[in-house]
DNA sequence: GGGAGTTACTTAACATGTTAAGTGAATGCG
DNA sequence: CGCATTCACTTAACATGTTAAGTAACTCCC
């Protein structure tokens, strides 16, 4: 072995390729990031004009849905973390697009909910996110956008319980 | 119409609720989100005992798969934004797992390759992720996790070229 | 009733996503 | 050649994701 160091670089990657493992590209988080990516880039731009990111507008959305929430049971409708939320919440709240007070009877708990603004708001952005929806469904067709929610419920059932950290297996 | 603000809150869910939209929670977006999740949920204890995050991981495997590329092709390949994978470069390259040097040819370029701790990282983390891969695909079924990646991709193509923003239509 | 434990949230710290601006190197064209 | 334009990448700025720690309010049980 004469040649200590010609290209590291190229005898790296042969080597790495030999760590067995399936085509990254077609790997399934890789799958799912691109789908949702090319999904939210279409309402991107939308929500842009409205001074909305994807985030809050989910929050306004699930809002818009139940009455008042917790920020504990509005964290798991808007599937957002905790800190997330949190610091979400006091921007919006500063723009006057959400109301919350303290729960009376728990002091911890404090009631969310969406304001006249927010609702407005909503109104004004609601139309051109449906018409991007119909686009894509249309695009894509309805059955088979069916047929992937349905499957894509299953894959999020079939994984729920798994690696949860904690749980013991299945006994005790 | 006696009671002017007796309770705000609901009556602004309820003049929200007037917006009409679908169903939050069984948007395409969420679904998709929620299935990522899922899946990440899986990897992400993994990684992280390796000292990895998910997109560094990502980053290694495309370098693996490849002897050597620029900055923008591996972008593309890890499905990463420049600026994100600008930051990740510069710490992955202060933890030896990465080389780079700038092309002969042409200065802006700089290749970069995967180096031989990096190979060995990859090695040592693969068998687990390849474990729970196997345990996921086991628990969906091999068969509908071909089908669910094959509707993923029609997805993407029947989305891609639709609002990139400002390309002309069809003509010109 | 008082202190340990729990709960609901917030802060903090670090990493990435997203968009815009910056920088230096190549290209093209008059 | 000279200079505007483009290109490849990096920095910057702000927002979120992710994990850990902090804080105040509540529960429970001795």
């Amino acid at each position: 072995m004469a040649k200590k160091s010609t290209e590291p670089t190229s005898a790296n990657a042969a080597a790495a390729r030999q760590v067995p493992m399936r085509d990254f590209s077609r790997s399934l988080p890789m799958s799912l990031l691109r789908a949702r990516e090319a999904v939210m880039r279409q309402f991107r731009p939308s929500l842009r004009e409205h001074g909305l990111t994807e985030q809050q507008w989910r929050i306004l959305r699930a809002l818009a849905a139940i009455e008042a929430a917790e920020v504990t049971e509005l964290a798991r409708t808007a599937f957002l973390l905790g800190p997330s939320l949190s610091r979400i919440l006091r921007d919006l709240e500063a723009r006057n697009l959400i109301e919350r007070k303290t729960a009376k009877a728990d002091q911890r708990r404090s009631m969310v909910s969406i304001s006249k603004e927010g609702v407005k708001l909503m109104a004004s952005v609601a139309p051109s996110s449906e018409a991007i929806y119909a686009e894509i469904t249309q695009r894509f067709g309805a059955r088979k956008l069916a047929e992937l929610q349905e499957m894509l419920g299953e894959l999020e059932q079939s994984l729920a319980g798994l690696g949860a950290g904690d749980e013991a297996s299945a006994e005790e």
